[in-house]
DNA sequence: ATAAAAACCATAAAATACCATAAATTAATT
DNA sequence: AATTAATTTATGGTATTTTATGGTTTTTAT
């Protein structure tokens, strides 16, 4: 299973035209699709980013328990409907729908971020303030996670 | 699973590269992945080194939770944005990123610490500091911890 | 016919592979 | 046990490849 791993600052091109981190693709590359999913995070304003054998993944799982969890039901059919395949080109790049752009604050400078199975993009200035308040809130939660510098 | 013991002092060239000690390399020979998993320390100024498949289970672990969870962990969250990906080369060096290595007051030489299954990288001073500081509150709890010297 | 999308071509910078040597460790021999 | 030989390890420099990015042309759809 693809891992993904890690920060990388891309940029748009005035196609909007962004390449896919080198290291995110080669993770990829047995896959059969060779490209992404994409869609709106129901939680932050970012865009979330799969791979499809993952995204089929999660409709057999969705359809398991389909009937008899409703709200769960909605939920992933807002996610299949709003979900966008995206091919790579022959260098790596793919064009992000601009309603995916709108709802992460995305112009012309994205940050992909590893998120283990997932991943996600943001607008890099965004990520630095989230990031920092989580590492705020897990300093509360647990003081033993002191930085001295 | 890999082991890490002993400690090894190593340098870092013009290019950033250094040697991950070979003691270090030979109990990750039966890994996948040539290489190793570097972030930054959360409770000191240090970076933390792992195999790639304990990445792997960590992700794994938390991937349970799923795109629905907004409870998410933000530690693991953290952790997967931060975490390098760094393969050996032919003679078993990698380049350490420029944000570790200003997190862990890096320049010219570095210290690979063992950890049992994991290890930690540290400017050879602050470990020596930071070391003698522990042996300190250990003997203020424990008298009986006598260490000639 | 016109606009949008896809395919194609080009390049600078960065990352990686390659080759060579010095130092240190281990093994072998006397 | 000491000395030499062999092997592994650490380190340094150079060449090659990959990557990100920009622009142009062709195709497709309207």
């Amino acid at each position: 299973m693809a891992l993904f791993l890690s920060s990388y600052e891309n940029r748009l091109d005035s196609k909007g035209r962004i390449s896919v981190p080198a290291a995110f693709r080669s993770s990829l590359n047995n896959e059969n699709f060779s490209g992404v999913v994409l869609f709106r995070s129901f939680t932050h304003n970012c865009i979330e980013g799969l791979s499809m054998s993952r995204m089929e993944k999660m409709a057999n799982a969705t359809d398991k328990m389909g009937i008899f969890d409703n709200e769960l039901d909605d939920l992933s059919a807002l996610l299949f409907a709003d979900a966008r395949p995206l091919a790579f080109d022959v260098t790596g790049r793919i064009v992000i729908p601009n309603e995916l752009l709108k709802h992460a604050h995305i112009t012309d400078r994205a940050l992909f971020v590893g998120r283990g199975n997932s991943f996600q993009i943001w607008n890099p200035d965004d990520f630095a303030n989230v990031q920092q308040t989580s590492l705020n809130n897990l300093q509360k939660i647990r003081p033993s996670l002191k930085i001295s510098d």
